[in-house]
RNA sequence: GGUCGGUUUGCCGAGUGGCUAGGCAACGGUCUGCAAAACCGUGUACACCGGUUCGAAUCCGGUACCGACCUCCA
C-alpha cells in the first residue's frame, strides 16, 4: 500500500485517487448474472476483470469483501416476462430447478477462468424480506407511489429533491420523459416515463410471487442490488462494479432506491467495464455473431481455426484495458495463445531458477528493479493490466538471457533476483490469475509415454541391446509399472 | 434523434506534448544433426482538415467513419 492506488470513477468521469471509507477495508459490489441461461464470453470478460482487481487489492494489502450477486427473480424481458420463468416453462423445469442449473454452470465456468470465489454471492429470493422494506422505505419518504397493486419510483420528485437522477449516466430527465415507450407493459400506471417498478404485481399465472403489502407479486431487477449491498457492505460502500451497459438504467436506479430509502450516496467509486466485441461488432445472439466459452474452448464455432484454453482467453483479456472494448478475433486469440504459452514458459524456468550467489549491482539490475516497480505503478494506475502485461514481458527477455547463459548471473545482486522471482511470480498467479494448464489429457499422455518407452525398447531387443532394453524394463518396474513381453508383443500393467 | 466513447504500424492492443509499449505475424542473423524454443537485429504507425506550440499521433475545433447506451443485456 505504499504506492498510490488510481481508479477511474464513471460518475465523475475522473481517475480518483483509491481512499477507502475505512482504512485497509475494501468494500467491493459487482453486479452477478442473471441464471435463466449459459453464461456469455461477455459476462466472463468482467467478471474476469474485476476478479483481477479483487486480487490486486488484495495482493496490496487490503481486506476486500467481495460480493457478487445471483439474480435469479425479477429481470424481466422486453414483453415483461420474467426471464427465469420464461426459460424454466421451455425446459420444463421448477423455476428454483432452472436458477440452479444455471447458477451451478456459471460457477463452473468462473472456476474454469480461475476467477476467485466472491466471499458473498447472495441471491434475490434469498432476501425478498429486506427488499420489501427497502420499498417501504421509500414510500414512506414519498419517492414513490403505488397503482394497482404495484409501486413506483417517482424519479421526477426524486430528481426535484436531489437534482441527480441521470448523474451516472449522464441522461437528462426531460429527455427520458419526452422518450416513448407505449410498447412498455403497464406504462399507463407510471406517472412519468422514467419511473420504475420497484414492486410488480403479479398476473395469475405467474409463479414466482410474494405476499407483500402491495400485492401479491416480486421485486423489480433494480432493487436486489440496492437491498444485498447495503445489507453486506453497508449504505456507503467503496466499489461498484458492472457491465458498462448497465449504467443506465440498472445502476442510475439502484442509486436512486438507495437515496430514495437512506437518504446517503450508497457508492463512493463506480467502476464500469467495457464490451467485447468480435470481429469489430458486439456479440449478438440475434445474428450469429457470437460464440459461447465451450465453442471457444472446443474451436467447434465458424468464427474461430481452433480451440484456445481458457487460460489463453484469460490472457487475451487481460491484454486490453477492462475499460476498452476488445476485438475477439481468430488471429488475435492465436497471438494470445501463443504468448501466454512464451509467459508460463518463463514462470516456469524462473520458478526452477536459484541465483547461485555472488551478484553485483549493475545497470541491468538497476533496469530490473525499476521494472518490478512499473508493474505496481501499471496496476496502480487504474489496473492497466496491458501495460503490467508488457512489463512482466520485458522481464521474460531477462529470464531467458539468464537461461541460455546471454545473461551472467553476476550481472544481477542476489536481493533483485529474489525480489523478481517474488514478484513475478506473484504477479503471473495471485493477481492475473493465471495457472497452469495440463497439455491436453494427462492420461492420454501417460499411457503414450509408456507406449513410447516400450517402442524404444523393442527397438534395442531387435539390436540385441540388452542393456537398454533391461534398464527401460527395470526402470519402469521401480516406479510401478510392469512389462509383460508376450507372443503378441508387450504389455503393461500398474503394479502396486 | 439524444448521450457517451473510439479511430494507433499486417492483426490484437497500451501509452505519452519532444525519449523502443508489449504480444502475434514478417524479414535477416546466432544457436542447433534436423526441428522447436530462446537470443540479437530490421521494417511498416498514430482517420482526415484546421488551430495552439520551438515541437502534436498526444491539447483544442471541425469533418468522416465505427461502436455502445437510450429497450432485456456484462
Amino acid at each position: 500500500m505504499e504506492n498510490k492506488l488510481y481508479v477511474y470513477n464513471s460518475k465523475t468521469r475522473k481517475k480518483e485517487l483509491f481512499e477507502p471509507i475505512n482504512p485497509g477495508h475494501v468494500g467491493m459490489y459487482v453486479c452477478g448474472p442473471t441464471v435463466y441461461n449459459e453464461v456469455h464470453l461477455g459476462n466472463v470478460r468482467t467478471f474476469v476483470s474485476f476478479d483481477v482487481i479483487y486480487r490486486y487489492l488484495k495482493y496490496s494489502g487490503y481486506k476486500v469483501r467481495y460480493v457478487r450477486n445471483i439474480t435469479d427473480v425479477g429481470h424481466l424481458t422486453e414483453s415483461g416476462e420474467d426471464k427465469v420463468l420464461k426459460r424454466a416453462k421451455l425446459e420444463q423445469l421448477e423455476p428454483m430447478e432452472l436458477v440452479q442449473k444455471y447458477t451451478n454452470m456459471f460457477h463452473e465456468m468462473m472456476s474454469i477462468f480461475n476467477t476467485l470465489n466472491p466471499d458473498i454471492e447472495p441471491r434475490a429470493t434469498g432476501h425478498l424480506i429486506e427488499q420489501m422494506e427497502m420499498v417501504q422505505e421509500i414510500l414512506d419518504n414519498g419517492y414513490a407511489y403505488e397503482k394497482n397493486g404495484s409501486v413506483y419510483f417517482d424519479t421526477l420528485k426524486f430528481n426535484d429533491d436531489y437534482k441527480s437522477y441521470g448523474k451516472l449516466s449522464g441522461r437528462k430527465i426531460d429527455e427520458l420523459l419526452t422518450e416513448t415507450r407505449d410498447d412498455l407493459k403497464n406504462q399507463d400506471e407510471k406517472r412519468h416515463a422514467s419511473d420504475f417498478a420497484i414492486w410488480m404485481k403479479a398476473s395469475d399465472e405467474h409463479i414466482m410471487k410474494w405476499n407483500s403489502p402491495w400485492s401479491v407479486g416480486f421485486p423489480g431487477w433494480h432493487l436486489e442490488c440496492s437491498v444485498m449491498s447495503t445489507k453486506y457492505l453497508g449504505e456507503t460502500f467503496d466499489i461498484h462494479g458492472g457491465g458498462n451497459d448497465l449504467k443506465f438504467p440498472h445502476h442510475e436506479n439502484e442509486i436512486a432506491q438507495n437515496i430514495g430509502a437512506r437518504g446517503v450516496e450508497p457508492v463512493k467509486y463506480w467502476l464500469h467495464s467495457n464490451m467485447l466485441l468480435m470481429n469489430g461488432r458486439k456479440m449478438s445472439k440475434s445474428d450469429g455473431n457470437t460464440i459461447s466459452p465451450y465453442e471457444l474452448f472446443t474451436g467447434e464455432s465458424p468464427h474461430v481455426s481452433k480451440g484456445y484454453s481458457p487460460m489463453a482467453v484469460r490472457f487475451f483479456m487481460l491484454q486490453s484495458h477492462y475499460r476498452s472494448t476488445l476485438d475477439l478475433t481468430d488471429q488475435a486469440m492465436q497471438a494470445a495463445e501463443k504468448g501466454y504459452k512464451k509467459l508460463m514458459d518463463a514462470a516456469h524456468i524462473l520458478n526452477s531458477m536459484e541465483h547461485p550467489g555472488k551478484g553485483e549491482v549493475t545497470d541491468k539490475d538497476k533496469k530490473i528493479l525499476s521494472i518490478l516497480e512499473a508493474m505496481e505503478n501499471d496496476m496502480n494506475d487504474d489496473f492497466n493490466t496491458p501495460k503490467a502485461l508488457a512489463d512482466t514481458f520485458e522481464l521474460v527477455n531477462y529470464i531467458n538471457k539468464l537461461k541460455d547463459g546471454h545473461l551472467d548471473f553476476k550481472e544481477i545482486s542476489v536481493d533483485t533476483f529474489n525480489k523478481m522471482k517474488d514478484t513475478f511470480v506473484s504477479f503471473v498467479y495471485d493477481v492475473f490469475g493465471f495457472r497452469k494448464e495440463a497439455a491436453g489429457d494427462d492420461k492420454g499422455m501417460f499411457e503414450g509415454m509408456v507406449e513410447l518407452l516400450i517402442t524404444i525398447r523393442n527397438e534395442a531387443r531387435a539390436n540385441k541391446d540388452w542393456a537398454t532394453s533391461d534398464l527401460i524394463r527395470d526402470k519402469l518396474k521401480e516406479i510401478g509399472i510392469q512389462l509383460k513381453d508376450g507372443k503378441d508383443g508387450t504389455s503393461w500393467s500398474k503394479v502396486g
